[in-house]
DNA sequence: TCCGATGTTGCTGGT
DNA sequence: TACCAGCAACATCGG
């Protein structure tokens, strides 16, 4: 019993499969469990923040139960640490290891500082299944670019390891950790408030963060044994009324959930049934996490599009009125503003739904730069993941991993094929809920006559469309393709196809009359018609 | 080295 | 209602 430890929680909010609390609790006299809250780092929004408060709300009662505490201190890593490694005397930090770039080169600065402490650092590999860092060295070094390729890299490493025990009151005997009266006052986990978030700005409280709430829901999905073995990705609704997915990724994001953990339960109900496989299994969901991450980690600047060598590099428009009107929810297509409505509101989206928000947004109608949507979801989303983020983007913009460009979402058909009366529109957009189902996910071609009895004008209470979706998205393909072959050109080894003519380059694609060029204008898509229309800023 | 096959999740318009 | 062609890319694998 030597050592003064931190335990320096991230992500990893959690005090299951946490092999590197434990070898902080390892051979250990005083125990410090701490969160450093780095605002400046941060571009969560109040929904986001608010998870984190409840995680950390959620760590520090399970911590309690053993009695520890955990210590939430606010300020810049490099600039905490020499101050607490002084002040509780500690010889050793652990953490669990981050492959994002921006927190791997966070943690060699702090690793770097705790060696000129005399500090000794021990960093554990388990937010990903696998250790990204030997997926790559299995690949000479490069993220493998195809699912595929991922799996075949995986099989040669075997299963993932299995979940290490949960932390216990028996892990921390003869280890102390040292809090005083004033505990709440100097480490306690602050409110949304002192985070300088507006509590009204959040949202209905449907996912609570934290470990319990992770676990809990976990149970309740592994229950579903015929759900869990039959479940298909593609074939689950991106508009139903109640989430047709796990919404475990906000738990899996700060690792209030373990990966590890989950795929053992699931590999648990699979046994002796038939079951699905990957790529659309829950099994498969967990490997395309793995194959983001691997691919985050070993390709250079993989949230941008400049410097980044898979990306294909595209004269996105800059068009900051139809940014807004997209992220607002105002663009005049229902499906698309229900959905950036449910964004905003409830911080989580299905995933087939933010495929067709982010198609809009960039190669489908809009041809505003996937970086620009990276930094709303970054923002709006619970489950904002750095390298999931990212690749989504990648993958939904054309620019990498998906190649088919001329596969394009209808802002229309697609939400048509799982929800024809509109059900989900209604709920996010009840200016339209009075809309027949003919109308509601075209309300612009309503006779004026149906319009008023529905109490809602198009082009007074809710917007008309901002682009028309067949001149955009034909015109938009034109330029995808010119974007590729102009690639192809670059480096002809490996492309060959002949140049293609530029596309007709008007500034916007023909709209309806009386739309064309004008701002987006219209009411938020909460508002009830019968309200003051209010436009919102961006 | 080449060549053909394969791959989470599209839409439209025709038969 | 079901199926098909057209749109026509790229990484990777196996022969």
């Amino acid at each position: 019993m030597q050592h003064s430890s931190i335990h320096w929680f991230r992500k990893g909010l959690r005090l299951h499969d946490n092999p590197a609390l434990l070898a902080a609790a390892t051979d250990c006299r005083r125990l410090h469990p701490l969160f450093i809250l780095d605002p400046s780092r941060s571009q969560a929004g109040a929904n986001a923040q608010r998870f984190l408060l409840d995680a950390l709300r959620d760590l520090d009662g399970s911590l309690r139960e053993m009695g520890s505490r955990l210590f939430v201190v606010r300020g810049c890593p490099e600039e905490v640490f020499p101050r607490l490694f002084h002040a509780w005397g500690t010889t050793r930090l652990t953490f669990e290891v981050d492959t994002e770039p921006p927190a791997r080169r966070r943690d060699a600065a702090v690793a770097e500082l705790a060696a000129r402490h005399g500090v000794e650092v021990i960093r554990e590999v388990s937010h990903t299944l696998y250790d990204t860092e030997r997926v790559l060295a299995l690949n000479d070094g490069k993220a493998p670019l195809t699912y595929k390729r991922l799996q075949s890299l995986l099989a040669s490493l075997g299963p993932p390891e299995k979940p290490a025990p949960a932390l216990t009151r028996e892990h921390l005997r003869g280890c102390r950790t040292p809090c005083q009266v004033s505990h709440d006052a100097n480490y306690g986990v602050p409110t949304l408030e002192e985070l300088g978030q507006d509590s009204t700005e959040v949202g209905p409280h449907l996912y609570p963060g934290g470990e319990t709430a992770a676990l809990a829901r976990l149970d309740a999905v592994m229950e579903r044994t015929a759900w869990v073995c039959g479940f298909k990705k593609p074939e689950t609704e991106p508009n139903s009324l109640s989430p047709s997915t796990t919404v475990l990724s906000p738990y899996l994001k700060f690792g209030c959930q373990s990966v590890r953990t989950f795929w053992w339960r699931l590999d648990e109900v699979y046994q002796g049934r038939e079951h699905s496989r990957p790529p659309v299994s829950l099994h498969g969901q967990l490997l395309w996490r793995e194959f983001f991450y691997t691919a985050g980690a070993g390709i250079p600047n993989f949230d941008r599009m400049v410097g980044n060598p898979v990306c294909l590099q595209v004269d996105w428009d800059n068009n900051p009125q139809h940014l807004c009107a997209w992220r607002e929810g105002r663009t005049g297509y229902p499906f698309i503003d229900a959905i950036m409505t449910q964004l905003r509101t409830e911080g989580w989206i299905h995933h087939l739904a933010r495929h067709a928000v982010a198609c809009f947004l960039t190669r489908g109608d809009l041809w505003v730069s996937w970086e620009e949507g990276l930094k709303v979801f970054e923002e709006l989303l619970l489950d904002a993941d750095w390298s999931l983020n990212a690749g989504n983007w990648l993958w939904l913009s054309g620019s990498a991993f998906f190649h088919r460009y001329f596969h394009v979402y209808s802002p229309v058909a697609f939400g048509k094929k799982t929800d024809r009366d509109g059900a989900y529109i209604r709920k996010y957009l009840p200016v339209l809920k009075d809309f027949p189902a003919e109308y509601i996910y075209e309300p612009w071609k309503a006779p004026r006559a149906v319009q008023e009895r529905a109490g809602c004008l198009v082009g007074t209470h809710y917007p008309r469309p901002i682009v028309e979706h067949g001149a955009a998205s034909k015109r938009n393909m034109g330029r995808m393709k010119a974007a590729r072959t102009q690639k192809g050109n670059e480096s002809p080894k490996r492309h060959r196809a002949p140049p293609a003519a530029l596309p007709p380059s008007p500034r916007l694609p023909s709209s309806p009359p009386g739309t064309k060029q004008e701002p987006p204008a219209g009411p938020s898509m909460a508002e009830s018609p019968r309200k003051k229309p209010k436009i919102e800023q961006c």
